[in-house]
DNA sequence: TAACAATTTGCACGGACTGCAAGTTTGAGT
DNA sequence: ACTCAAACTTGCAGTCCGTGCAAATTGTTA
């Protein structure tokens, strides 16, 4: 018992059982929804092709789409762990800018067989439900992200700059998925890096002054045109 | 049929009892949730209230959720319309900073007997389904606001600072609702307020020096490390 | 191996939602 | 008023999601 019994402790025949078979159900899942469409594939054949009952999916999933989207909670941790070893120099941010595109890079190397992520991304742009519980999941690291960074910059937790910088991030990944998925044929992480720049630079700037209400000194006349 | 159709051409009874009944149902469902939660209020109950059938229900509503909503089409409409006629001289993010808080006026106005809509902000941070449904139906108002935007800054459609400037304001409302649930005291409009200061002045300049993403220089110098 | 704990599974329900085929009601024409 | 058709409502049957419970399995340990 000298393991932290969190990487890999001292398996057993248990643990690695259960680990197979949650695999196997988010195999068969993501599997099934590509082939018939997220909302049409039923939790009694994710069961079927995982070789377990309907109930035994339930112990594994509190919903049909957690299985689908089958994310894995270490990916959060891993992100927050970046968010405290950041450079100290980094602006916030420029943690949230690096941290996602190194969670971006992970995904694209994860990338078992086939690109399991971009067919989940081009799943839950289908399915509303999909999205929604994309959305969901992602509200949670989203609040333990928040609290990452403000513990970083040394203000409260319940600040507006740490939580408005965690959401506005990803929602620069979320706008470029949307841009993509418009036809945009731009590469995801150019269209993720002119989204960060707006909102480092500021979303006024991007647009030619004519006022609007910048309090502090929205004096600068930049390009940045491009819109 | 000389009527537009719109607001009020030729009513007739039939038009009538629809709209009632909706209300109806609409009323029945917010009373119902904020009295026992939720999801512990069964479309049966709702319908029961209303004096409908559990089927009629399902007529009115897609999921059980879109009834407590009881979102009103035409806010959205108002909105869009809102954008379109918004003095030349703003800046994107400065036309959505007064549409938004225009928006939050009419709803404080609306407000029937009660805060309805204090009384439905606080069920949707209650219930994940809520949420889920609240998010869904906003992408649907950003997509059409987006759209707007892009057009009244002359760009294509899908373009990405109208995408993200439309994005990046309903998340100032958002992260200023949850500020407030997180027990904060300041008004709800001031958090919103701050929130879109930041935005319009860049997210890196409200955090001093310490470099970043220096102000004179948009360059981005590193990042993309191990892209 | 015996006793114990973690899992799996079947079973029975409750509740959301849908398609279908009657009933009812309303708006119009005659 | 009388008739018709479109618009609505409703009941019914049926599918699927998700949950509590208790019995049956299986892994773990002394």
């Amino acid at each position: 018992m000298i393991e932290t019994e969190d990487s890999a402790p001292a398996p057993g025949r248990r643990e690695r059982k259960k680990r197979e078979t949650r695999a196997a159900l988010i195999a068969a899942a993501l599997r099934l929804a590509v082939e018939k469409g997220p909302d049409d594939v039923t939790v009694e054949e994710i069961s079927e092709a995982a070789d377990v009952s309907v109930r035994t999916f339930f112990n594994y999933f509190p919903k049909k789409e957690h299985a689908i989207l089958g994310r894995d909670p270490e990916e959060t941790e891993r992100a927050v762990r970046r968010v405290r070893e950041a450079p100290a120099e980094l602006s916030p941010l420029g943690v949230m800018r690096v941290v996602l595109s190194q969670a971006l890079d992970d995904l694209d190397n994860v990338d078992d067989h086939e690109s399991s992520i971009a067919q989940r991304i081009g799943l839950i742009m289908r399915s509303p439900a999909l999205l929604a519980q994309f959305v969901m999941l992602g509200a949670e690291d989203e609040r333990l992200l928040a609290t990452a960074l403000a513990e970083r910059m040394g203000v409260p937790a319940p600040a507006v700059l740490p939580s408005l910088v965690v959401a506005a991030s990803t929602l620069a990944v979320r706008v470029a998925m949307e841009q993509r998925k418009s036809g945009s044929d731009r590469p995801l992480r150019e269209l993720v890096d002119e989204a960060f720049t707006l909102l480092a630079d500021g979303l006024d700037r991007s647009y030619d002054r004519t006022g609007s209400s910048a309090p502090g000194t929205p004096e600068d006349s930049d390009e940045k045109g491009q819109a």
